[in-house]
DNA sequence: GTACTATTGATAACGAATCTCATTACCGTT
DNA sequence: AACGGTAATGAGATTCGTTATCAATAGTAC
């Protein structure tokens, strides 16, 4: 049935998601880009925001809003779904389990007759260290 | 001592808290703005923006990022703290409390060293309304 | 190698939100 | 009721993140 071609394998897409996996916090597309220029390589700025919309579609990035309305992207364990601790001075996140939260966010939502819950759950706060540089 | 003058009551203001009140769901403040024109009224975009953001500082409003990064703002009881449960599709929008949620999310961030917990706890989805649409 | 076409990337376009600054008008004071 | 200091307004310009355009490039199947 030859295989219809659906998705190719470029070294782009490639250096977006070791960049991803190279950071321990959130990055914008842009700050991504900009490492990933700084390193050398002459990738395109829209190429970056290509590949990590599709990362995140495919579920290997989580993707969340900053307080000021910027795309965050982190890579993640794929088929996980959890929740994000982030330090709003340095960015430092960790991952945060919620099944409590899960739950309540279904049950909350079935209640009131909604469908389709897509719930956005994240803290953001001052970490220990930031919290002390104060 | 003269009380110095600190805010000033005009109009605008009025309006924009109006419209606001009328409002049941979330809106973003091109859209008020919108109706405002619409109703006849010829308020400033800036204004708007303004006085949504006051309204928010002040605690007359609640405001959050939709999934698309657009601010939303809704008019609220002032000094409750509460979460939504928003239809993405029509905007309607349900009050829910949520003590179980707040709880966790400031163990959560203790327990990780993090100060100053700012949750975001929102859950959108399609109300039994547009469920049926479908 | 060849053909087909998904992907790339420089740049233009878009849109939400903010800033500028001259004008307006609120409000305490006279 | 008029005055004056100044906060507030608003039309337009500006910023900035993101998306669209489209010709050129480069995977992939054959």
């Amino acid at each position: 049935m030859t295989n219809p071609t659906r998705k190719r394998n470029t070294w782009q897409r490639e250096a977006v998601r070791g960049a991803l996996g190279a950071d321990d916090g959130f990055v914008s597309a842009q700050g991504l880009h900009s490492v990933l220029r700084e390193s050398g390589s002459p990738i395109g700025l829209a190429t970056v925001y290509r590949a990590l919309a599709d990362l995140a579609t495919e579920g290997e990035a989580d993707s969340l809003q900053s307080p000021e309305g910027e795309s965050l992207y982190r890579a993640c364990t794929p088929g996980q779904h959890h929740h994000h601790l982030i330090c709003r001075n340095c960015g430092l996140t960790v991952e945060i389990e919620a099944d409590a939260v899960e739950r309540w966010a279904q049950s909350v939502a079935a209640e009131h007759g909604f469908t389709q819950p897509n719930h956005v759950v994240d803290v953001f706060g001052l970490c220990a260290a930031c919290s002390q540089a104060r």
